[in-house]
DNA sequence: GTCTATAAATGGATAGAC
DNA sequence: GTCTATCCATTTATAGAC
């Protein structure tokens, strides 16, 4: 059912692949500077360069565009993840601050893009509309997350490393501490990125005081 | 400069504060359900049971309808903040614990309002284009809670209740914590709002991680 | 498959009568 | 001050030529 979102045809004439990624990325950054309303099919196409007719030939409405961005730019924006297993042959031998330092760095800094604010607030302006998007964001970006934290804190758990008896919870509290009130600041345009010094001081205090609770 | 937003002319026949309140109501409900563009001054003309050249009598444009409305709800949307002052005589005598649930299920309970959420959605999607609105926003809300519970926190510890050098930090950590996760997943219209038997265990599950890591 | 030109609908804002 | 009726710009979506 539906439109067709890829370049491939059922047997016609192939379309260009060329122009089918012109379009995705010319609404891409309309989508995520404007809005869903901002952004007019007329300018995605002009962006785009090419017309538009060709522009409604790869994609059957403006709905179907603004899926389609939003699907890529949920499979392009993923934070590569620690080791999810915990064989002792594999694991990382380094005390448990460093790894959950690590990760919250490497978290805060996808999280200071200015796009990645774009794209959350677009999603939550239309995530009424929209739900099946908001879920598959969610589940793609900050519950893989959280999922993964989560691991991390069970496999110290396991060790002794770290009181931990929920490790859901904890990571949790871990993220949104991580986060902060600077993140809503950022998401309100009210502020601009962390510097990576300020990120690095701010997760090693969280990290700390999160350890703090959790020790032995 | 600028329309009068007000009910109050500066000397012709007086307009009707009936009707400013009605405009004021039903713009507050369509901008919040669809956004901005998505609502438009015809419907918002006839919800409020007035005609539009009634509507831009009263607001000049579009843009300052928005803001009014955005002002009202700033205006409206206050929690009840606790004691500012330090004396020993009014101090509240229980145990900070409580008062620290207290203030964290006050918070959520605000923060589980799905209209509280709406409004969050609107004015992150609209704060590039009114970061004056969004501004205030923040000041009258995220931040006058954290800087009422950073004084909380101070008095606590110039007590000796808690080791807490740095209160602004903390409360900027325990406030993300109680927010939590689930709050992103209400923005993205994934979950309803916690009940208060849950909002209440996990209050009292982020404080108590959090007086552990402070406590002496 | 792609383009130019256009149809059909909607939204913001205003003119003029009462 | 308020209403009815309307102008003008913009937008989505399509028809027909190459």
């Amino acid at each position: 059912m539906g439109s067709r979102t890829g370049p491939e045809t059922a047997g016609g004439r192939p379309k260009d692949p060329d122009k089918h990624a012109a379009i995705l990325a010319a609404a891409r950054d309309l989508f995520l500077g404007g809005g869903f309303e901002g952004a007019s099919m007329d300018r995605i196409a002009r962006d785009a360069g090419v017309s538009k007719a060709t522009l409604y030939s790869h994609f059957a409405d403006k709905e179907a565009l603004f899926s389609a961005c939003i699907l890529g730019e949920v499979a392009r924006s993923q934070l590569p993840m620690p080791q999810p297993p915990s064989d002792p042959r594999t694991a990382d031998p380094r005390p448990l601050a460093k790894r959950l330092d690590e990760f919250g760095r490497a978290l805060l800094g996808l999280l200071s893009r200015p796009d990645i604010h774009q794209f959350g607030r677009l999603l939550a302006a239309q995530s009424l509309r929209h739900p099946r998007l908001a879920q598959l964001f969610y589940d793609a970006g900050p519950k893989s997350v959280c999922d993964a934290l989560a691991g991390m804190l069970d496999d110290a758990h396991r060790r002794g490393e770290v009181i931990c008896p929920d490790p859901a919870a904890a990571a949790d509290h871990l993220v949104c501490m991580w986060k902060g009130m600077h993140h809503m600041r950022q998401e309100l345009g009210l502020e601009g990125p962390r510097s990576p010094r300020q990120i690095a001081a701010h997760v090693a205090r969280c990290t700390e005081l999160f350890l703090r609770a959790h020790r032995s």
